[in-house]
DNA sequence: CTGGTACATTGACAATCGTCAAGAAATTTA
DNA sequence: TAAATTTCTTGACGATTGTCAATGTACCAG
C-alpha cells in the first residue's frame, strides 16, 4: 500500500496529482520474510525502504558477534546514510525483524524525484532533520543513562514495539550482555 | 570572517554574487569567550551556528553531572536540532570549549535562506545527509566498542583535536568516571 | 610572579558486569 | 505434533569499573 507512504510525506506538504502518479509507478512494494538481510556489509546500498508493516534492525558485526544500533518500525524511513548516499560499501546490516512490507525507494528514484520535483528537496531535508532529532536522542540516552535507565525509559515510552524485539537483540543494542539485561528485568519487575 | 562558511558551502554547489551578499548582510560573526554558554536547558535556540575558529562541547545536565554527547570544531555546523527546528525548549547544552569565532545563522535568517534561494533548500539537505552520517558513526561508535577502543580510535583519527579536550571531558563522552580514562591511557601508553 | 583553583593521577575497596555453564522456556520447522 | 533449535534465566566466579581519598600537576587570576 503505497498511501502509507504517501500519507506520511502529505503530513509535511501537499502532493499533487502528478506527484502521487510518479511514487505510484517508480516506488514499488515489497514484501520480506523475518531474517531478510535488506543490506550487508561491504555492500552498495542501492534503495533506502519505508516500512509499511514491519520492523528492521540496524546492527553491525565485530567479528561474529552482531551489535544493534537501532531499531525501526512502521512509517519510518530506513537508510544506511553513507553507504546510499556516497555509494560506497556500507560497515552496517539491515535485517528484517519480523515479516515486513516496504516502500523501496532506488537510488536513481530518489534521484529523479529530487531533479523532477523541487518539493522533494524540500521534503527529503525535513524528514532529514527528523531524523537527525531521533539520533541526538538515542545519543542522549547513551550519554545520560546507564542500561537499566534506558530499559525503563524505552518500556515507558515504546512499551508495544518493545515486545517485538528479541531480548539478546535489546540488550546488545542496550550494550550489555544477554545476562545482564535478564537480571535488570528482574530487578525491575520484583518491584 | 564569512568567507569560510562561504568555502564551505560552496564545496556542494556555487553561489552567485546576490546570494554572497545576502549571507554577508545577514550572518553576522561572533566572537566567545571559552567556556560561554551558546545554549541552556529550557531556552529556545535561537540560531544554529557555524565554527570558524575554536570549538563547541554538547552536554546534558543529569543532576549536578555534566554529560557531554559530543565536540565540534572548525568548518562545522552546530545545532541543537529539536529546539531549534521545533522551536521548543532545550534539553542540551552548547558550550564553546575554546575561544571561538562563530557565524551565526538566525532562526529567521535560515527560514528567509531556504524562501529567497532554492539552492539553500539542496544545500541543506546535503549538509543534513552529511550530519546524518557523522550521526551514525557516533552511535556506531557507542555501540561497537568500549571506552577503551573508542579512545584509541579517535587518538588514531582526531589526534589534534583530542589535544584540545579537558581529559575529564572526554571521559564523559566515552562513558567512564576521569580515573577509568587515566587508566585507560596508562595502559595504552606503557605499551 | 604567586597563590588558589581546577584538573589529573594513583591506590584501595566495594559494587557491577561479563563470562561460562547448566537448565528451563519458547519458538521454529519438519 | 514432536523434535530441534534458539532464546531466556539463574548461579558462580573473576575481571573491570566507580567511588572515595590523597597527592601531584597545570592553569588562571590577582
Amino acid at each position: 500500500m503505497i498511501s502509507a507512504l504517501i500519507k506520511h510525506l502529505e503530513v509535511h506538504t501537499t502532493l499533487n496529482e502528478e506527484e502521487k502518479t510518479y511514487l505510484k509507478n517508480n516506488v514499488p512494494i515489497e514484501r520480506f520474510k523475518k531474517g531478510h538481510l535488506l543490506l550487508s556489509e561491504g555492500e552498495i546500498s542501492k534503495a533506502f525502504y519505508f516500512i509499511i508493516k514491519g520492523s528492521v534492525r540496524l546492527f553491525y558485526k565485530v567479528g561474529i558477534e552482531e551489535k544493534t544500533a537501532y531499531f525501526y518500525f512502521e512509517d519510518s524511513f530506513v537508510s544506511a546514510y553513507e553507504s546510499f548516499t556516497k555509494q560506497s560499501a556500507s560497515k552496517q546490516y539491515l535485517e528484517t525483524l519480523e515479516a515486513s512490507e516496504m516502500a523501496i525507494i532506488s537510488f536513481e528514484t530518489a534521484y529523479e524525484l529530487l531533479q523532477l520535483f523541487p518539493k522533494f528537496e524540500f521534503l527529503a531535508r525535513v524528514i532529514m532533520e527528523q531524523e537527525l532529532i531521533v539520533y541526538q536522542d538515542i545519543i542522549s540516552a547513551f550519554v545520560t543513562q546507564n542500561a537499566e535507565k534506558r530499559y525503563v525509559q524505552l518500556l515507558e515510552t515504546n512499551h508495544r514495539l518493545i515486545q517485538r524485539i528479541p531480548q539478546h537483540q535489546l540488550a546488545s543494542f542496550l550494550g550489555v550482555a544477554p545476562e545482564t539485561l535478564s537480571r535488570i528485568r528482574k530487578r525491575i519487575f520484583s518491584k
